[in-house]
DNA sequence: CCGAGATGCATGCAATTGCAAGGATAGGGT
DNA sequence: ACCCTATCCTTGCAATTGCATGCATCTCGG
């Protein structure tokens, strides 16, 4: 029944959420001060970088990066626009694109990391010890499980 | 097998933004399932309904609810459209706007929280133990620090 | 083969957000 | 008083997002 939530969970929801977006907003601006596009950007690009063929269906980029179907669908017509990735239709299937990076595309993502290395790092590790990180990593993982 | 100093901080940054995303995404949704306005609604209602004035500048909302300040204007001018709150000039400061919460914006406010509470005990609460969440609070707590 | 339903993607439209700019007031130094 | 700067709020415009819908294709059962 509508449990009322202990302290300590409303708590730790409020830090959750507004640290989350504090950080976030701290990177997103180191990132954007060096010149680079928006972390999706990133996030869509380095799935594909991470594949060996340098491909994979827009709905399984979809599902990684945690994108409406429509915005991912949006996204992927500006990094096209930049010529960063290409649609290749699938010859598996007829309903389904298969996103390709381009050189350009993994040459963007590669010129990105360091910024976006450092940034997590004054952003967040250099406020935490290593065992700090891990355990904040394994409580956040605590939370992601089935239907939640 | 940390390869770099500052692989356990990349791991704990991309479990921070996934978790905080997934499980907004899912109070969000229970939210709006239950035919309430987004969370930001609550976020300024709420800070305005714990002052015994029901009041506030417009300026110390914005710096309590992360918001950009043309975002926080023009989300009062949707929570004034609906009759939430109003806006009145300020006595003291010519610039500033005060704003106040209506008896309808403390009741939705008040309507709103059994199903936020329970939101959060389902995507947070139930994952983890009490002394659980306290750390990773403490944990957050760290991250949000001066400079950083 | 056919039809019903599911899946993958795209798009029109409305709402929201980001950005840059502007108007009004406040505060401090001279 | 005056200027200079900072703060508080608003707004025009462009970009992005949410939502509902549409279209083509696939899958499954008859």
């Amino acid at each position: 029944m509508p449990m009322k939530p202990n302290d300590s969970s409303v708590d730790a929801w409020v830090c959750l959420v507004r640290t989350e977006q504090r950080l976030l907003a701290r990177v997103e601006e180191d990132m954007k001060r060096a010149g680079f596009p928006p972390l999706e950007w990133y996030d869509v690009l380095v799935e594909l970088d991470r594949e060996p063929t340098g491909t994979l269906p827009q709905a399984v980029v979809q599902s990684r990066v945690l994108l409406a179907q429509y915005n991912l669908c949006r996204l992927c017509d500006r990094l096209q626009r930049e010529g960063l990735v290409l649609r290749q239709p699938s010859p598996d299937d007829g309903r389904s694109n298969l996103l390709v990076i381009t050189d350009n595309g993994r040459k963007l993502r590669r010129e990105m990391w360091p910024t976006y290395a450092a940034a997590i790092e004054t952003h967040l590790g250099s406020h935490l010890q290593p065992e700090e990180a891990s355990e904040l990593a394994r409580l956040l993982g605590k939370l992601v499980g089935g239907a939640g």
